[in-house]
DNA sequence: TTAATTGATTGCGAAATGCAAGTGAATGAT
DNA sequence: ATCATTCACTTGCATTTCGCAATCAATTAA
């Protein structure tokens, strides 16, 4: 019986974060999650980034062994899978907002909503629940 | 003449924020900064995750490359070099404490230490303001 | 019955990673 | 002055992951 469990490399709380999300595209789905209410795969892969079919079906499959997406069949399509976010997922929302506010304030031509960021800035806690409360809602 | 910068995959925040830091090795250069205070190249070898001197090495170019960390040689020994952050690194923090906050939810085993996730949920801003005049100080 | 649609998987070349060893300059010990 | 050590890397090479295109099986639509 050998274990699959990958290894580790630490237990500081940054360290256990990256080896979930640590990539350039795992956040990118959440995203599409969290702000543009995604669903199916191939919603996700309308995205502009362009993400690949291989990668995006591993990323998933990683997120659901990992309690934060989870999958269910469309029941008005056999076809359709939807993806949703658990509370685990929707607790990432304050790092994809801190992420957000770095990369509006640093980044020249970011194409993020003046007035998100003033909300932002200006009503952070209000911002998550409300959006946390959308999510939540969503799930059903 | 040929442009050598990398494309960036789209304007999102979110995405720019990863073309940068989004692998599993660079945000804890940026930990190790700020948190353990270390400067010079031996100091980020010696953590837990044991990073590779190629990857080290890379990472604190384009850290650098984009801004984030500062890179001046060692007055009292010619040998060494202190890397530090700049304000745009600095400006990171929110993002750190917000996966070190995630991280330690939900890694049973996290070292996070209690007292520090406990003045993060009581005083988010007050700790931000700490640590960021820490590292202001320290850059002198 | 045939053609799309959907959520994948497979194959393969390219790029990134991980490990061990080596390099060159500066410093410390004898 | 010589030699070993420290320091910040670089190089070589095997392994892993990524990215792209093609393909697949199971529905559903025409």
């Amino acid at each position: 019986m050998t274990q699959f469990t990958p290894a580790r490399r630490s237990f500081c709380p940054i360290s256990f974060t990256l080896d979930i999300l640590g990539d350039k595209w795992t956040l990118l789905v959440i995203r599409d999650l969290v702000f543009a209410h995604k669903r199916n795969f191939r919603d996700f892969l309308a995205s502009d980034e362009k993400i690949a079919t291989n990668i995006l079906a591993q990323r998933l499959k990683t997120l659901e062994a990992n309690g934060i997406v989870s999958r269910r069949a469309d029941p008005e399509n056999a076809r359709k899978i939807i993806y949703a976010l658990t509370e685990k997922g929707i607790n990432l929302l304050p790092v994809l907002l801190e992420l957000i506010r770095w990369g509006a304030t640093y980044d020249p031509q970011t194409a993020a909503p003046k007035a998100f960021i003033k909300r932002l800035a200006k009503d952070r806690e209000g911002l998550i629940a409300e959006i946390g409360a959308t999510l939540r809602k969503g799930a059903r």
